[in-house]
DNA sequence: TTTCTTGCCGTAGAAAAACTAAGGCTACAA
DNA sequence: TTGTAGCCTTAGTTTTTCTACGGCAAGAAA
C-alpha cells in the first residue's frame, strides 16, 4: 500500500551549499576553503547529495573533478538559490545597526597597506568594529559577508571596483646596502629576497627595465611578502618593492629603491564592492578614507 | 587589532529554514508540522537566529507568536531564496528517471476515494513507486516535494487546480436501519456519527435540507471519517455522508441513503498541481486517470 | 625511472548541532 | 473554574558534521 507516514524529505541543506561551492570551483578543495571546513568534509556532502539524487554529480579525476552531465544542469538552479540565500543573510545582518564591517584582503595588503587607513576609519566609526580577514584569493562577495575586500587585480570597467593605484615595482634595499649598486645595474653579487607567491617579480622587472640579473630564481623565499620586507630593512638583501606596499617604509628611510626604473605589473590594488543593493551604509565613506 | 583569522560565518541554514516556514505561517506549531518536527526545535531554531542577529525576530505572545518590525523586514528575502532553493532541490530530485511520486491527501480521501484510482495510475506506471501521505491541511506546493494533493477546497480560478467533483452530504446508514427513517425526517431516536473535524456537517445538513435534528451536536465522534464509515457500515447509526467518499460504499449497497435532499458544501475535492515548470511528467497522466 | 605534488577518497573518532520529551506558563473561552 | 491552545525551557539523547590522517592515482619534475 505504501502510504507513507512523513512528508518527503530534502536533501541536507549544508549538502547543498557544499554542491553549489564545489560545482562554482570546480574543485572540493576550494568549496572547502570558502566554506571553511575540510575537503573531506565537501566529499562526504556531495555523496550525501549524490546518493539522494541517486546519481553521481561529480567526476572523479585523480587532477581533479568535473561535473556530470546532471551535475551541469543543476548548478543555475543553485547558484540562483543560494545567491538568493546570501542576500537574505545579508538582510538579516545589516538588521543590528553596529554589525561588525567585513574586510578580505590579500595578506601583504592586509599587513603593509591597509593598518594606517584603516586607523583613520576606526577613527571615524568608534562604534564599529572592523575585521580584516587575510586570505590569498578574493572571495564571491556576492556570497560570503565581506562588506569589501582589497587586492591586486586586473582593472576592469565594473562599477564594483575601485581602483587606488597601479603596482608598481622596482627594487628596493636597506640604505647601507644601496652604495654598491648605485646608479649602476649590478645585481649580479646581490642577494635576492623573493615572496613565495609573486616568484615572477623579479624577472618581471629585469624583462622591463632592461636590467640582467646574474640568476633571478636563487635567493631566500618567503611565504608572506611582509617577511621579506622586514629581511629586506635588516639588510639582508634586495627585494622586488611593491612601491603601494612600501610608502611608510620608503618615507621613513627604512628602505630606499635601487634603480631609477619602476615597472608596472599590470595589475592594480583594487577596492571591491559587493552588489550595490547589499552594501553596508559606511561603504562610500569606508572607500572614501582609503582612497585618501 | 582585531584581525580575524576566519572567514565571517553567516547563520546556520536550518535555522533560516526554520524561521521562514514560522515566519510564513506565523505560527511555531505549523513550521514544526511542515518540517517535521517538534515545535521545540523551532522554538530553538528560531532562538539561534535570534541571537546571530542580535535582535528579536518574534514577538512571543501567549496566544501565538507575530513577527517583529525586523522580522517582518526580513521575510520576502527569505520566502524569495527558499522558493528558489525548492526550485532546485525539485530539479535535483527530477534528476532520477524514476523518482517517487508523492501525493498529500486529507486522510478521509487517502483512504476512501483514492485507492481505486490508485490502482489504476499503478498500473499505468509499474515502474514508478506512488507514495501517499495523509495530512490534515495541504502542504505548499512550491516547497514541499509534494506532486500533487488532493484535498476539499473552495473552487478557485487557477490553473494549478483540478476539480473533480463538489462535495455533496446526505445521511447514510447501515441498510438494517434504513426502514425506521425511510422517507420521514425522523432523525430524532438516531444516533448520529461524528467526524471531529468535520463537526458542523450534520447541522449544515439540517439547515440546507430543512429537517430538525434531535440534537446535532450528541452522538460518537471519530477522528478520522473511515472509522466512522465503519461504524455507520457496522449498523451503529446515521452518518453524514460525503457523497463522492462514499461510492463504493453506495455501490455494494453497504450504506444507503437516508433522504432525499443532498446538500452541497460549497467545497469541491480537488486536485492541486505545483507550478508549471516544477511538474513531473507524468503529472497530466496521473490527474487524467484520477478524473476517471 | 623515481620522486614530488596535487587533489580526491575512506575511515574512525571527536565535536557540534538538532531533536525529543516533559513540565510550565499565560491568555482566552466555556 | 476548568479546559484548551500556544509557546517556552531544560536536559539528555540521537544524529549530523567535522577533523585527522593514511592512501591512491596522475601529472610534473628531477
Amino acid at each position: 500500500m505504501s502510504v507513507a507516514p512523513k512528508r518527503p524529505k530534502g536533501p541536507p541543506l549544508n549538502a547543498m551549499r557544499a554542491f553549489e561551492a564545489a560545482a562554482r570551483h570546480i574543485s572540493f578543495v576550494a568549496a572547502a576553503e570558502e566554506l571553511n571546513v575540510t575537503a573531506g568534509a565537501i566529499s562526504q556532502h556531495i555523496k550525501t547529495l549524490e546518493s539522494w539524487a541517486g546519481m553521481p554529480l561529480f567526476r572523479r579525476n585523480a587532477q581533479g573533478v568535473e561535473l556530470t552531465q546532471a551535475g551541469q544542469s543543476l548548478i543555475s538552479d543553485f547558484s540562483t538559490a543560494f545567491d538568493a540565500l546570501a542576500e537574505a543573510t545579508r538582510a538579516l545582518r545589516n538588521l543590528r545597526p553596529n554589525a561588525d564591517f567585513h574586510i578580505a584582503a590579500l595578506p601583504s595588503i592586509a599587513q603593509l597597506w591597509l593598518p594606517k587607513r584603516l586607523g583613520k576609519i576606526r577613527a571615524r566609526f568608534p562604534q564599529i568594529n572592523f575585521s580584516v580577514t587575510a586570505m590569498e584569493t578574493p572571495p564571491s562577495l556576492s556570497r560570503e559577508l565581506f562588506d569589501l575586500s582589497i587586492f591586486f587585480t586586473v582593472e576592469d570597467a565594473s562599477t564594483n571596483q575601485i581602483c587606488i593605484c597601479r603596482d608598481e615595482i622596482t627594487p628596493v634595499c636597506a640604505p647601507s646596502l644601496r652604495e654598491r649598486t648605485r646608479g649602476g645595474d649590478d645585481f649580479a653579487g646581490m642577494t635576492l629576497l623573493h615572496d613565495q607567491s609573486w616568484a615572477r617579480d623579479w624577472s618581471l622587472w629585469s624583462k622591463g627595465a632592461g636590467v640582467a640579473l646574474g640568476n633571478s630564481e636563487t635567493g631566500p623565499r618567503f611565504s608572506l611578502y611582509s617577511l621579506a620586507v622586514e629581511e629586506a630593512k635588516a639588510g639582508a638583501g634586495a627585494l622586488i618593492g611593491h612601491l603601494c606596499l612600501l610608502e611608510d617604509a620608503l618615507e621613513t628611510g627604512a628602505l630606499v629603491t635601487m634603480h631609477h626604473m619602476v615597472c608596472e605589473t599590470g595589475m592594480s590594488l583594487a577596492v571591491q564592492l559587493p552588489p550595490a543593493s547589499r552594501r553596508r551604509p559606511e561603504t562610500d565613506e569606508v572607500v572614501t578614507l582609503l582612497k585618501g
